[in-house]
DNA sequence: GAAACACCTTAACGGCAGTCAGGGCCAATT
DNA sequence: AATTGGCCCTGACTGCCGTTAAGGTGTTTC
């Protein structure tokens, strides 16, 4: 619980992640190096737009969320990983500062892992490279699908479809529960909170119902075609 | 002009490009092997959604858009890339099937890198590999910018900070171009051609005139503020 | 137990994007 | 000269998001 060596524990959950995925844990353990978790709480500030990018972190623990700021005092939301992801690697590979803030949106714990120790690691580890590029590569997949939703779906679709993405459900009924408050869903999903939750009462036409973070769903196929949730080109088989 | 083998002129043309930016001559003529140039036409359907993704392309010449289809036929544009610019990478290096669909949308000259091909160079040059890492993250980069800005900015704003980003001006009057046609300008801010020319009419406004595609900007401080087109953290020094 | 706060909802209103429909201009074709 | 098609603009209408403002509920704090 308070900022700590590194569990045995620990050390499989990172092998879980993405550049660490299935790596010897021999490895792992090298590549974090001298690396200690740490215990962040919520609002704090683990970057700002224009810093140094000298390190990525790993979360074990937590939410991060990624966002820009405007002038005017408004916030931007790109991106918000959980545990088991990682965040920051891309700016350490272009520009060398962080193009936005990451700030803790729930208790986390999280290792840093500076850049230099995974260059030193990237010559010599042939397959590392190829799986930090597969890592930027999905991150890119995602994006792309980000932009299409928020270009092509109305408000009240988008929220349908990151209800359906907490639930692996395909049919039938199903309950599940928001990741994070309302308020973080409807910046992630680009629109403000009061249009949020006019958005969840049309929902509710269509069988949706929200008391506080729990979310049941009556007919999870009819939201899914609400959403326009289809499978990408059925027509490949 | 019809497609044939590469000349010289070529050769440096690819050299300026992300992944081979400043390679030795040699190692370009190596990495590119027997790939030829070709020439495609205009709406020259490059690869679809779900095709293998096998290779990536190189322009040396035209203009191509990365876009998916809705099954009601609408499309969404997620990218459109020039002279000088690689696309479908990233696919390579995740899913292994495109996630969006390619069409030439200015003749085009291209040239066309096969995977395994790069894959065994990435394997003997460290280099290529955090050259190719660097490109995909200087993408990652524009993405969280497309974002950010779809998301916080009116249609208006992005039709403005679209025919700033055509010029090099900061201040005064300057006349320009735009690069395709209007349609697709709409598509890739995400509005609808009507509403393209609705948002022209108000930059009329303020001192933006456009004629086709020849755009005259009276005063491009003028323009900029309006489109909040802020420098990144100036708070920074 | 009251006050303060975080979180969320609702209402009223103005503005504007999407939609549908129609029309104008120009170049290529016949 | 007339037709076709590509490209673009305009108008009328609807719906919904942003804004502003107010209120409601539950939890923490003193």
């Amino acid at each position: 619980m308070p900022s700590s060596i590194l569990k045995p524990d620990d050390i499989d959950k990172i092998a879980a992640i993405g550049p660490f995925a299935d790596m010897p844990r021999e490895d792992v353990e090298v590549l974090i190096g001298a690396a200690k978790p740490r215990q962040f709480a919520r609002h704090s500030l683990l970057f700002s737009q224009g810093d140094p990018a000298d390190s990525f972190f790993v979360i074990l623990e937590g939410k991060v969320k990624l966002f820009t700021a405007t002038e005017d005092g408004d916030e931007n939301v790109v991106s918000v990983f959980g545990e088991g992801r990682s965040f920051g690697e891309a700016a350490m590979f272009a520009s060398g500062r962080f193009p936005v803030n990451a700030e803790v949106v729930e208790d986390a714990c999280l290792v840093r892992i500076m850049g230099d120790h995974l260059f030193l690691h990237l010559s010599e580890n042939k397959e590392l490279a190829f799986r930090m590029l597969a890592v930027m590569a999905r991150r890119h997949r995602q994006f792309q699908k980000d932009i299409t939703d928020i270009k092509s779906k109305t408000p009240g679709q988008r929220l349908g479809g990151f209800i359906l993405a907490q639930t692996d459900v395909k049919s039938g009924s199903v309950s599940t529960m928001l990741p994070f408050d309302k308020a973080l869903i409807a910046a992630r999903i680009g629109i403000k909170p009061e249009s949020l939750s006019r958005a969840l009462a049309r929902l509710r036409d269509i069988g949706v119902d929200c008391q506080g973070r729990d979310v049941h769903i009556e007919d999870v196929q009819r939201l899914r075609e609400f959403c326009e949730e289809t499978e990408p080109h059925p027509s490949h088989r």
